[in-house]
DNA sequence: CATAAAATTAACGTTGACGTTAACGTTAGC
DNA sequence: GCTAACGTTAACGTCAACGTTAATTTTATG
């Protein structure tokens, strides 16, 4: 039953349909299968990808235009496997690798830093955190000569 | 020289001066003092606030009115030393602290999940790295050897 | 097979986050 | 004190990311 239709894709990804539609119809998310009368198919592997997106959407704050260019290396990754045999030059292939290898890396560049910005927010709040608790801790203390 | 205009405030914060009354029109950003002639006259205390608005909005996604909810924390924050020595009572007083106290555990605690969150997918992209990497220098063995 | 439930397209509406323009007052430098 | 540069409000414009509604077709079920 390698076979959903729209809206168990919208369900199992916490989307609307029109969400879904409308990311068709920017180009985030491929169009795919139709039955005989026109039905959007999904297979498991659209639904994963389509995961992705929501994650990339949601972790990474990205818009959708930021999702095309996160996209595209998972993009080729698939079109690497799927075209793994055909006729295309080695090294137009070598090429189609390390252009990969390269938006992987700056991915993870622009991952990194950003995770180090939220790293150097939580410190900052650890310490207000600390700073007030120590506040409220003397502000009991006070309350207590004062009650006695 | 504590006095900033509209346009420097711009400058240092990488804001527009649109964006920057929009603020104060939706109320995440303070209505400063005004000259005689009505101009909107900032302290840097003013500009170090809106700073942590733009580094919020920007390190944590958050949307406009996410932010009221933040800076709450750090207005109450502010207000906690402005009103150091008035009539509040005391019972006040220490609800307001432990408020504050609540407040700011929630905040952490979104940051804490959307950081592990982040870890995990820039580890899962270094795994798509290797793999990758390591398929290159497969692919260029093998390439080698065809050579020879 | 009839009919209700679910899918489709197409078009207009909405909300957030500003940009842009106009019309006008204020301030700084010569 | 004049003028250019900079400020103000107010209103309309815009773009992304969908929501909503309508009108129609397809599919599932008693």
């Amino acid at each position: 039953m390698d076979e959903y239709k729209i809206d168990d894709v919208a369900r199992e990804c916490g989307l609307t349909k029109r969400t879904i539609r409308y990311y068709e119809e920017i180009g985030v998310f491929p169009t795919p299968e139709r039955s005989e009368g026109g039905i959007r198919l999904y297979t498991r592997e659209d639904i994963e990808y389509l995961k992705k997106i929501v994650n990339a959407k949601e972790i990474l704050g990205f818009s959708l235009q930021e999702l095309v260019s996160y996209l595209s290396v998972s993009d080729a990754y698939k079109l690497h496997h799927q075209t793994y045999h055909d006729m295309t030059s080695r090294d137009h292939r070598r090429q189609q690798l390390t252009h990969m290898s390269e938006m992987l890396e700056e991915q993870l560049q622009m991952l990194r830093t950003k995770v180090e910005k939220m790293r150097l927010m939580q410190q900052e709040l650890e310490q207000t955190q600390k700073r007030l608790d120590d506040f409220i801790r003397k502000f009991d203390e006070e309350t207590d000569s004062l009650d006695s």
